[in-house]
Order: C-alpha cells, then structure tokens, then sequence
DNA sequence: TCCCAGGATCAAG
DNA sequence: CTTGATCATGGG
C-alpha cells in the first residue's frame, strides 16, 4: 500500500521475528565487509541503491531499539514503485545482511574457543553482508588488492560515474548504477586508469570483463561447483589471486565456508593462534576452513574488525 | 622520503 | 612450497 504515489515512497519495518537471532545494523554496515562498494553511511541510517525488478530503487535504513529487541524502520524511494516492492526489498534485505543467518548457533559452536569468542559480546548482532551483483563483485574485489578500502571505494564510484547508467529519483537526487561487463569491455586500460586512478589494476578489470561479456565466463556456473572447483576456476583470472578469490565466494556468491585472508586476518590468526609463528596466508586460509568449517566467513569477519579494533586504527577498545 | 593498504605474479632458491 | 621484486595510487 504506497503512502504516496506523488513522492514515490513507501515504508516497512522488519521486525525481530524476521531476522535469526540478533542484529547490530551499525556494526555490520560499518564493518564494511562487502565486495561492493560501501554504503552511504550517516549518524543512525544508512542507505543503498538496488535494482528490484528491474526498477532502480533508493532504500534508507533505521535500526530502532537494541540488537535483540528492535524493528528496522525500511524507506524507499523509486521513479516506479511496483506493487510488489516490499516484498522484493524484503528479500534482498535479508540476503544482503545475512537475516537468516543462525548467529545464536555461531556464538553458541564457538563459545569455548577462546580468541574468537572474546569478540562475541563485544560484536553481538555482527551480521555477514552479501553483495548481490556477481560481476560488481568481482571486480571490486580485484580492486581491492594491494589497495586500502577507502581508495577502492573511491575507484569504485569514479567507475560508476563514467561508465554507469544514471539514475534520477523522485526525490531530485541522482544516482549511477554499476557499468555492465560489456561496457567496460570495450574500454582500454590507459583510459580506466587515467579516469578512476585504479592503478596496474585496470588491465585485468577489462580482461575479466571481456571474458564476461563474451560468455567465455558465466560466473552463476560457480555456484554449482565445489569450493575447490570454484577456487581452481577463479584462480586462473587475471588478476584473482587466493584473497580476491575468496573474497569474491565469500561476499560475491555467499559461501561463507571461504576465509579470505588479507593483511589483518594474517596478523591476527598468526598473533592469536599460532603465537606469532610464521605461517604463510594459503596455511592460514586452510587453517581457517579447517578450524571453524562452515563458519569460516564469519570467523574472519569477527576477526577481522577485533584485527583492526585492536590495532588502533578506528580508535577504540575491543 | 618511505611505508602501507582487505595482493597477484613471476623468477629463483 | 617459500621468499623477493615489481606492479599504480593516494594517504599518513
């Protein structure tokens, strides 16, 4: 039931009853652990353009209460608002944050190993966020290596920017969507370098994207392959190496048994489980798996922002 | 100026 | 299977 055609808006909460166990809606967006590009992120919302149904739609979020009593006040904002839009956001509302995802079944697996339950209390309602674009996700996800989270969002935008299509919601504001494979498969390195100052990173982005658009690559296809098979595929890319594989079935494709291991998860294990013994980040990677199985994702996850929360870099205490 | 950031790649030990 | 050098780019 659309409050108002004339604005293009309409409003929903998502209640506790709809989620698996606790959220902290702040936490997980801010952990930034996605293979898209970030969130706008302001004091108590948080907001995110998607196309559902084919329409582009705009969507503010509003976490109300605390991680295990709460309702998420859901707005959104599109030219066309089709009947069944609550139900599509619904559905990727709860793909995207990981709603269905057993938290209470993690924390409880888990709660006798040491190091990693430490971070339980403090990151309670810490959800795993999924990307729901494949090839957006594996692009930014070679993006990211040897690049800091800030300059690859940054890149990220430049690329929507340039190469995306531009979108205008009723509310005046405007917005670019993610280019296609083809799109940027027609463009050269030089160009994508010089206009999105994505570094030594811009000749296997057009690759992968020629391969994409040239159906020599159906990434959908992974999701029928084992991990391994999926990982032997992905390593053959230009520009994939193991973390922005893992990444990419981490975040991309929603496998959570992958652990992608970069700098901070190789320090943090390395420090917590193997008493600062050299390990090298494959052994680490298969740690990981091997510890905490299924669970590995959100493993890294927790470990990762305890990696970062302790290193001072967000200023505050585990 | 040097070092680092959610690494990958290639050559060499 | 491990180590070293190299690869762009912006920030500290």
């Amino acid at each position: 039931m659309p409050n108002s055609s004339a604005t293009q808006e309409y409003s929903f909460e998502i209640f506790k009853d709809n989620v698996n166990g606790p959220l902290d809606l702040t936490e997980t967006v801010r952990s930034a652990q996605t293979s898209e590009p970030e969130w706008l992120k302001e004091e108590t919302s948080f907001t995110d353009i998607e196309e559902l149904g084919g329409v582009p739609a705009k969507y503010i979020l509003n976490q109300q209460g605390n991680v295990d009593s709460f309702s998420i006040k859901v707005r959104v904002i599109s030219s066309s608002m089709p009947a069944q839009i609550a139900g599509l956001l619904r559905n990727h509302l709860t793909s995207v944050l990981g709603l269905n995802d057993d938290l209470e079944l993690f924390y409880r697996t888990f709660s006798h190993d040491e190091p990693l339950s430490l971070t339980f209390s403090r990151l309670r309602g810490l959800r795993l966020m999924r990307g729901t674009n494949l090839y957006e996700s594996l692009i930014c996800s070679i993006l990211s290596q040897n690049n800091s989270a800030r300059l690859w969002n940054r890149t990220a935008r430049l690329l929507m920017q340039f190469y995306g299509d531009k979108v205008v919601f009723p509310d005046g504001t405007t917005s670019f969507l993610f280019p296609s494979a083809g799109t940027l498969a027609k463009l050269k390195p030089r160009e994508l370098q010089a206009r999105t100052s994505m570094g030594y990173r811009a000749k296997p982005v057009v690759q992968v994207s020629r391969l994409i658009a040239g159906q020599e690559l159906q990434l959908e296809d992974l999701a029928n392959q084992s991990y391994e098979e999926a990982m032997e595929t992905l390593l053959e890319l230009p520009g994939v190496g193991p973390k922005v594989a893992d990444c990419f079935l981490l975040y991309g494709m929603g496998r959570i048994e992958a652990a992608p291991v970069d700098v901070w998860i190789h320090r943090i294990v390395t420090r917590l489980y193997f008493h600062h013994r050299k390990v090298s980040r494959p052994k680490t990677a298969r740690f990981l798996r091997e510890r905490f199985g299924s669970w590995a994702g959100y493993a890294q996850l927790y470990l990762f922002d305890y990696a970062r929360r302790t290193s001072g870099i967000r200023g505050e205490e585990p």
